[in-house]
RNA sequence: GGUGCCAUAGCUCAGUUGGUAGAGCAAAGGACUGAAAAUCCUUGUGUCCCUAGUUCGAUUCUCGGUGGCACCA
């Protein structure tokens, strides 16, 4: 793991070759294709050094989600780990490896014509709309919801209507237990440092053709999928809501803030082991590969 | 050269009928079990451009200066 920007590609692939297994992505972007210019999706060479799953499997138009990855990354490594001893996971989506490493409840899925409906009157009645819904409907989950959090509050009201339950009563947090041990590693760097990154590698996407990628996919712009750093500033720029210069400025920007919402969430982890990414690969390999010995995993 | 307007938080600006000031953005911190590159919450002391004057007290009024903008020559 480690914020956008930091470095994760290269350790992760001669960790990879290292080992001699492949890598599973876990970045809720790259899954889909036909982006990856602006989520600097491992590229063709990358992916011809090592063998990558979850890349580019999803079209824009699919309703992908941290419960559906956790189903398919568990049936992939069920199946992985009777050829392999070790496999690398990486990406910075915290709630895509969360649900791997400790599991989501058990939900049903929301049927399309309540999620409209909960949208609709959202829409029309606004947030008050949902925040009575939830007192009324979900007490419980009422005093310690963000009550300001449309999303959050809209997810227990589709939820209620879908089951006829308080979302509550579905909720159990409890962490499972998986068949296979997790080293949890994180790549961090000095603040100034990832954030000169991140603006240099946006100009980079810019020269890649990012502007292209996000004109080729305009018309699909109100996709979820497409609710992404990098497409909806061009989108806005080809609206002609402001010039390119300032959607690059605005692209540069959400991404440092994305980078800033991880790192919160990856200070919270204490399970994290912690790699300076300006530390030689090798040094950082080895020293991987001691935390898997003393872990008990690698034979000495 | 003349006249007018402006000078307040990193930026754009508001405001103080004279009692040392506050919004948006930025920035920082945080939350987050199915939209998660999403969504949401919290945090605002700064020679109020400089000098002198009036005043118990000036960022606020007056004179001068400096810088910027506009118009007229």
């Amino acid at each position: 793991m480690g914020p956008t920007g930091v470095g994760k590609t290269e350790l992760s692939l001669r960790l990879a070759e290292y080992y001699g297994c492949p890598i599973l992505n876990c970045d809720s972007r790259q899954l889909f294709r036909s982006i990856p210019v602006g989520t600097a999706a491992p590229t063709a060479e990358e992916q011809a050094r090592v063998k990558h799953y979850f890349v580019a499997v999803r079209e824009l138009e699919e309703d992908y989600n941290a419960g559906r990855y956790e189903r398919d990354a568990l049936a992939l490594m069920q199946e992985l780990f009777r050829t392999h001893d070790i496999l690398v996971m990486t990406g910075g989506s915290m709630l895509y490896a969360d649900a791997v490493c400790n599991g989501l409840d058990d939900l049903p899925a929301v049927p399309a014509e309540i999620r409209a409906e909960v949208s609709r009157r959202y829409e029309e009645q606004g947030l008050a709309w949902l925040q009575s819904e939830v007192q009324r409907l979900d007490p419980s989950y009422w005093e310690t919801v963000d009550r300001s959090n449309p999303v959050r509050l809209a997810h227990c009201v589709e939820l209620c209507m879908t089951t006829g339950r308080p979302y509550s009563s579905l909720r159990s947090g409890a962490v499972r237990q998986r068949p296979f041990h997790i080293l949890k590693i994180a790549l961090t760097r000095p603040r100034e440092e990832l954030y000169d990154r991140i603006n240099r590698r946006v100009l980079q996407m810019v020269e890649n053709g990012l502007v292209e990628e996000a004109k080729a996919v305009y018309p699909k712009r109100h996709l979820n999928s497409l609710q992404t750093v990098g497409y909806r500033e061009l989108f806005a720029y080809m609206d002609g809501e402001y010039d390119l210069n300032r959607a690059i400025e605005l692209i540069q920007q959400n991404t440092r803030h994305y980078a800033k919402r991880q790192m919160t969430w990856f200070r919270r982890d204490k399970a994290i082991r912690w790699l300076n990414a300006n530390d030689d690969y090798e040094k950082n390999i080895l020293l991987i590969d001691s935390w898997l010995r003393a872990d008990g995993v690698q034979e000495e």
